[in-house]
Order: structure tokens, then sequence, then C-alpha cells
RNA sequence: GCCCUGGUAGCUUAGUUGGUAGAGCAGCGGCCUCUUAAGCCGACGGUCACAGGUUCGAAUCCUGUCCAGGGCACCA
């Protein structure tokens, strides 16, 4: 990244000479930064209503100058506003002297408002014959360049740095990449709008939490000064939704941001999107096919079903395949562990070559067989069923009396999880000290474990309805949906150092 | 935190076993009244990420630093 003081003199070059410019239209009487103008027209909707526009009435687009090709006396210009761009032709015998001189003044980059009227070039492109122009702001600093023909891109601005860090840049120059944020937009809504319509209620919770939980991440901790005490960035807004069930919601939802304090990479940022939601009277099963009718409903409406996340061509409207964990593992290492001890689920990962540590417990055991052996064929949406009790503190042990297991999916699409999800525990006690374990394991030294809440156990104990809880990545579920591979191009401003 | 790859003008880039940086676009000055990667002519524009080192000589080789991308680890 040049920093200002290693640009160049070429740069500080351009610059002046802009500012010189912007001297000159002082000069002439003309605001470079006018308050207004009063459009009537995005350019698309010029070229969309075109037989009914052309000739009959004088339009106004406003927007970036964004390509100039003069020809002596005979100049034409493209204008890029937020729906597309559109043809400006521009002479002197129509916008007069003082006008020409303006036009003559401009730069690439630089907000006009053109009005005239629409007709065709001898090539035939629907094109504004100017009459008026005007300045809308005048740019100081050069766009990158780009240049296209036959919808071939040449001099793409395609630096990665440069397009996360000033992303401004990376939306005016590449409309793929500002497809891909209006694309994430309208996910979201559409979300909202397939949970409103199904009677839930869109809450918010803090985001500053004296204690963190709901999830097994390190936190960002922050000092709250008025209170003189450490506070946290949530991890997660899970026990905050509880309570609002505790309180008598029936279907509550927030859509918003986490902050874990771990690594950077292709699929995590150290803030993110998620959205939790948690529904009374029902469980994991019915999740699952919420669950599933959600993604095919966004499917649905983005009007595409096959996408492709990394390497992987990805059929999302076809029913989701559903496995317990076992029997995935079995699929997987052709080992049998539904019956397995801890003892024996440490030998299983060992004569899989699974290196193990003397503090882990029969839920590690399973992930590690369950991370490197089954998670990277999960290519097609799949809902893995049934995980260990012990790394699943927040959910209710499995229907069948099993103690080990308890009612929890998660959903895997490319290898990588998209949703998490629990018959929610709801047993007081239980929960009292499944928390209290994962204390212990905490003091122990397991980074992974979560806290203890007493405030959130004390909630509980006046009784929590049967419910069902659901945590979706929304920027992934963005990656997905836009084939993107990797997080950054779905994040506006994705974590960068300084 | 570790490993690999990279950083050359505002943008996109070339640069051979080390010989002292070349182009296109943009910008600037000309020419041009239907172009659209407009074209033609001309002159500009570079501390080759930063700092050391090796060498007669470094964009190039070595070391360190910064930043980025990818991978590992952690996680979603």
């Amino acid at each position: 990244m040049a920093t200002d003081k290693s640009i160049g003199k070429s740069l500080a070059e351009i610059i002046e000479v802009r500012k010189d410019k912007l001297k000159q239209l002082r000069e002439l009487g003309i605001n470079p930064y006018p308050y207004e103008y009063k459009r009537s027209h995005f350019c698309n909707d010029i070229i969309n209503n075109y037989t009914d526009i052309k000739e009959k009435v004088v339009v106004k687009v406003a927007g970036r100058l964004s390509s100039i090709r003069q020809m002596g006396r005979a100049n034409f210009a493209d204008i890029q506003d937020s729906s597309g761009k559109i043809q400006v032709f521009l002479q002197e015998k129509k916008l007069g002297n003082l006008g020409y001189k303006l036009f003559k003044l401009l730069d690439l980059g630089d907000i006009i408002g053109v009005a005239g009227t629409v007709t065709e070039t001898r090539t035939g492109q629907i094109t504004i014959f100017a009459e008026e122009l005007t300045i809308l702001s005048k740019s100081l600093r050069p766009l990158p360049v780009v240049k296209e023909k036959d919808g071939k891109v040449y001099d793409a601005f395609k630096d990665k740095e440069q397009r996360y860090r000033q992303r401004y840049l990376d939306l005016i120059v590449n409309p793929e990449s500002k497809n891909v944020f209006e694309t994430r937009s309208r996910l979201t809504q559409w979300t909202r709008d397939f949970l409103n319509n199904r009677g839930y209620l869109e809450v918010e919770t803090p985001i500053l939490q004296p204690l963190y939980g709901g999830a097994s991440a390190t936190p960002f901790k922050t000092h709250y000064n008025a209170l003189n005490r450490e506070f946290f960035l949530r991890i997660a807004d899970e026990l905050y939704l509880k309570r609002l069930i505790i309180g008598g919601f029936d279907k509550v939802y927030e859509i918003s941001k986490n902050f874990r304090n771990e690594g950077v990479d292709r699929t995590h940022n150290p803030e993110f999107t998620a959205l939790e939601f948690y529904e009374t009277y029902v469980d994991y099963n019915y999740m699952m096919d919420f669950v599933e009718d959600l993604f095919h409903n966004l499917c649905e409406r983005l009007g595409k079903s096959i996408f492709h996340y990394d390497e992987h061509e990805i059929d999302i409207s076809q029913p989701f395949q559903r496995k317990t964990m076992f029997e995935l593992l079995e699929e997987y290492t052709g080992l049998n562990l539904k019956e397995a001890d801890e003892d024996e689920m440490k030998n299983a990962c060992e004569s899989k070559g699974i290196k193990t540590e003397s503090t882990d417990h029969y839920g590690n055991y399973i992930e590690y067989l369950f991370d490197r052996f089954v998670e990277p064929n999960l290519i097609q949406p799949t809902f893995v069923m049934d995980y260990p009790k012990a790394i699943s503190p927040l959910a209710k042990i499995k229907r069948d009396g099993s103690d080990r297991i308890v009612e929890r999916f998660e959903l895997f699409i490319g290898a990588k999880e998209f949703a998490n999800a629990f018959s929610e525990l709801n047993d007081p006690i239980d929960q009292e000290e499944r928390l209290r374990t994962q204390e212990r394991l905490g003091a122990e030294g397991d980074a992974e474990a979560q806290t203890y809440d007493k405030d959130f156990i004390t909630a509980m104990e006046y009784g929590m309805p049967p419910t069902g809880g659901v945590g979706v990545g929304i920027d992934r579920m963005t990656m997905l949906f836009t084939n993107q591979s990797s997080i950054r191009d779905v994040l506006l401003f994705p974590q960068m150092k300084y």
C-alpha cells in the first residue's frame, strides 16, 4: 500500500492540475460543488424506455463521468449512475460558450448533471444529446482507468489490497463487485421476509456484554469507564435471545455482528454477521426443515439453484442430506463408534493417526475424527445430526436416552459449516451443571470452554419452554449465493492491518 | 503464530545468467464534428514497498521490516 509519503511526483501533479481546473471553474463563476440537482431519470431507465422517451422529453441525469472521447468539436462521454451508464453527446453549439468551457475543464471521475434529449447515434447507440451541462462535484484524484470492449475488460482494477482498503474505488469501477453487495443486501432482506412471514419478531440484544457466552470463542475485551469494569464484545447473542424466549416471545431473531478474537483467513473475519433465531415448542427436526426451506426460498428468489463455492458445484435446490455424526464417521472411517466409550474413542483417533492431548475428552475425539475424515467430504448440502454433549453445552440430551449425545445439527455445504442448531436445553439444573463443567474446563486451560453465566441460569430457573434455535452465518451464506470463495469479497470493509 | 508467493508511474504491466527501468491507459500540449479499449503527433511522469548487506555495478542476489494473497493452526 502506497502511503502519501511514497506517492510519486506525478500523482501530485495530476492533483495540482485538477485543483487548477477547480480554480478556473470558480473564475468562470461556476460553483464546482453545488447543493442539488433535480434529475428526471436514471441511466438505465432511459435505455429501457427509449421508445417512449425518444426525442420527446428533456431528460436530466446525474452521475460520474466515466469516459470521454473527443473528436474535434464532437465529444462523446459516458455518465455512470447507480443504475448503469449512458452515452452523452456534447458540442459547443448546443452547450454554449460557457457550457463548453466547463466541459473542457472536466476530468474522468467528476460528478456531473446532463440535460438533453435522447436519440440514437449513427451507430444506433442510445445517447443523450446534451443541451445543458452542470458540474456537481469536482474530483481531485484520478480513478483507476478501466477500459472495456464487447464485455471484455481491459486494465481492470484488480489489486486486492487496494480494492479492500479503498472499497469505494472497487465499487465505482468493478460492477461485478457492486453486484455482490447488492445481492448480499437482498439476501438478508429476503431472510428477514422469510422469518417475518412466519411470525418472527426481530430484536436487538447487547453487543457490549459483561460476560461472553453462547459459543466457544476468544472474545475482544474492552473497558467500560463509567462502571470501571471489563466488558466483552459479544461472540454470540444466544443467551440473550433465550432470555427473550423465557420472557414469552414465541419466535425471535436477530441479524447482527459477532466478534471473535481469532485468526483472519479466507472464511473468517474478526467481525462477522450471524443470524440467530429461536422458536418455542419445536425441536431440531423442525428446525432442519425450516433451514432447508430458508435456503430453498433464497434460491428461488435469486432464480438460481447451482452455485460455485471454491472449486465445487453445488445444487441448493435439491433436498438436503440428513445423516447422524456416527453414520458419517462410519461412512468415512469405516469405524462404528456408536457404542464406543472415551478410551475406545481415543484409540480410534490414534489408530487413524490423530494426535491427542492429555486434556482431551470424548467430545474432542469425535470432533477430531469428524473434522479430519468427514467434513472435507460434505460438499452438497448435508445436515449432520447428533453431536457429543461434551462440545455442546447448550443442547438438550438426545431423546433416546443416550447421555453422551445431544440433539444438535450443523449444516455443511462445500465442506464449510453454514448453520448450527439445537433442541435447546431448557432444564436449568442440567444447564447449570454443563456450564459449571465448561467453567472447570476453562480453568484447566481449555480455550474453547464456555463461561458460566449465573444470570442466564437464573432466567432459565423461571422456566423456559421447549425451544428450537438456529445460528446461520450470513457472510458464508452470501459467499455461497454470490459464488465468492473469500469472505473479504462479501464484506464491504474487510479487516486489514494498519 | 508458522510456511509459501508477491509488492515496478494514478491504473494495468515488461524487465533475460546482476550492467543502472520499457510500454499501454490516464494526465499535459497539438490535430480531428458520430466515437465507444476512438485515432494520430509530441513532451512529461519511477527512491523498482522500506532498511541494511554483497558487488566496480542491484528492480534482479542475501538479511531484516512492513503490507497483501494463498496454505497450516484456531475458529464460523
